[in-house]
DNA sequence: TCTTGAGGTGCAATCGTTTGCAGCAATCGT
DNA sequence: ACGATTGCTGCAAACGATTGCACCTCAAGA
């Protein structure tokens, strides 16, 4: 009766739990935990006893008690709004997945049409994550307080905020203004134009930044800046018409964002009849899935998301052993695409002369 | 002594917790907990006396205790896979706001695009979410008791599963499909071909099913069907390629989603140089915000999502305060919205006849 | 005056882990 | 041969709530 390894008899109703398979395998429930953890000491064929016979009966600690005694929740929380711009659904994926494989459970918040971040992150905060990533928008000072008392750490993504210390991770949006700036001069165009997202969105502000600079040191002093008060298509479409019926006309239009972009081209065609690219070059921000498709060929900077994501895990891993991390901020360089919402080229080369297209 | 209003001062280091707030407010710690408990009886002076006490401390009901004593979570994790389709991003926000605003946290988990959904449902139930909404794919039998051993409740979002007694919401695909035919013929289509998404995927299967028997019903027996094997931009391009190959060429195409439409229109137009709805009439499935831009003006049937979502998370109250439900299913009606993506009705009227102008 | 009941509160067990400390056997050095 | 060291394991105290039960108080009814 020493050693049994046949499992016991299913007492009903009796969830499995450390005592039970203490008891079943004479062994205390102390040793039971070493065996799940990875760092204990623990005699190597005691764990693997442990853990095969954990494993028959589908056992796994669970996971409050742990959280209630260790403090820790390996939680993460992430709050995103706009999803209906794809590139957020495409940076939740990736956020998603490389967290849980670094072993971190992520809780989602959406912030309705109505509110705002702030009136979110207390309700993120109730199930007292490590750590909560704010994406595409900005915490009012008053809310990180109230994260910090509660001991959660905030992370922004796609964001940033110069007045706060709250660590970032964003590409570098100035960067890819500046090359979207040079590739429109590089190719002809004279005329030049940006269409703003959310006006004080600091992605806005730093394209906008970029893209403004570059332009005035290569000669072009009077670029024009329309506003879009949003990232979305229909802002694209509105602003693009405000922005045609200026004169001269712009030859050349940089939007904020991919999304806005190709509301920009579609009003450009439909209303006023003009050809992208011959009469209007047209450039996004992003890379979205959707800016390869062949109706759209849209010429953008790239987000280097895998970069990025791979960043804010890893901040997250140092800090959440502790490592005092200097970087808090990582502002990481992505590629412009050309595609053929622009001119072409000098040489006449293009990132990808038929991007995307089906085999 | 007795009655002290005024906060003590902060004890360093320590957590505020309902020992703390008891302490200070000379109750039990039974009465803090009674005071958050809606039902428990407490005299009403003592409760907001609690109440107002906790809020002016921050204080809250430490969750990981709770869940540990009740055996309750409170969390509802979410599957999803195909974010890539924007019907996905759609219904996961709308389904994040309504369980967040009936009181439920949302555990989010992708599928990444090697694994299998099998793969990540013992992860999801790792943290004994109460209930597990499963969208955009299935599961394996065996996998389903797994969760039924953990005491996680299934429930399909826009899936269903007729071999497994699995709870579920999904629009009526099949009379979307008919309301399709119907438009299709009464427009004086009469060669009807139909894109198909994922192989056994039950949306793939319904809506071709509602589709063909319609046109069947109607005089139309040989209906086409060509493979898309995946709901996406591509699926839909390169199975239009095929489709628009034979002999005689089909007029009207039905596609199992609106996002394997657009791909099918691009392609008719790019790759044939036919025009839409002129040469051939395109309909989609879904009516994701996309299909309303004035370039795509897509021809679709609107899956309900509202009410989707509605009668998913009264699913999960119903099943959570343990009323014997017999609404396994729900199955929701849409409605056709017609655009320019397929040839004008008799009458000449359009459900939009210019689709989200921007004003 | 005594009994009864209702309303409100406190006691203490409980949920399932983690982890510092103590104990114990086996090995090592001298 | 004996103390010191090493390597495992068990004990028991947390973590922070919930809840059945007992108890107390006070008002009403007999």
């Amino acid at each position: 009766m020493e050693k049994k390894i046949a499992d016991k008899p299913e007492p009903p109703g009796k969830r499995i739990n450390a005592k039970r398979l203490a008891e079943d395998l004479d062994v205390s429930i102390s040793t039971i935990s070493r065996a799940f953890n990875k760092q204990a000491v623990i005699a190597p064929e005691t764990r693997s006893k442990v853990l095969d016979y954990a494993d028959r009966l589908g056992y796994r600690p669970n996971p409050y008690a742990q959280s209630l005694i260790t403090q820790k929740s390996r939680i993460v929380g992430i709050i995103v709004s706009h999803l209906e711009n794809p590139f957020y659904p495409e940076a939740l994926r990736g956020l998603s997945e490389a967290l849980r494989e670094a072993g971190w459970h992520v809780m989602l918040f959406t912030v309705p049409s109505g509110e705002t971040p702030d009136d979110i992150l207390p309700l993120a905060i109730s199930y007292q994550p490590e750590f909560v990533i704010v994406m595409a928008v900005t915490i009012s000072s008053r809310a990180q307080e109230v994260a910090e008392r509660a001991g959660t750490k905030l992370i922004y993504f796609n964001r940033r905020d110069p007045n706060s210390s709250i660590f970032y991770v964003v590409c570098d949006n100035a960067h890819g203004g500046g090359m979207i700036a040079d590739h429109f001069i590089d190719t002809g165009c004279r005329r030049l134009a940006y269409i703003a997202g959310f006006q004080n969105a600091s992605t806005t502000l730093d394209r906008w930044r970029g893209f403004r600079d570059r332009c005035i040191a290569r000669g072009f002093a009077d670029v024009w800046r329309e506003e879009g008060y949003s990232f979305s298509y229909e802002a694209g479409y509105r602003a693009a018409i405000r922005l045609m019926k200026r004169h001269p006309r712009p030859d050349a239009v940089f939007c904020a964002s991919d999304i806005i972009a190709l509301g920009c081209i579609e009003a450009v065609r439909t209303e006023f009849g003009l050809r992208v690219p011959e009469d209007v070059s047209v450039a996004g921000l992003d890379n979205i899935e959707m800016a390869a498709w062949p109706s759209h060929s849209l010429t953008t900077y790239s987000q280097p998301l895998d970069r990025m994501i791979e960043a804010s895990v890893k901040l997250i891993e140092e800090i959440s052993i502790g490592a005092e991390n200097e970087t808090v901020a990582w502002q990481i360089k992505g590629d412009i695409i050309v595609r053929k919402s622009t001119r072409p080229p000098p040489g006449g080369k293009r990132s990808e002369v038929v991007p995307d297209a089906p085999a």
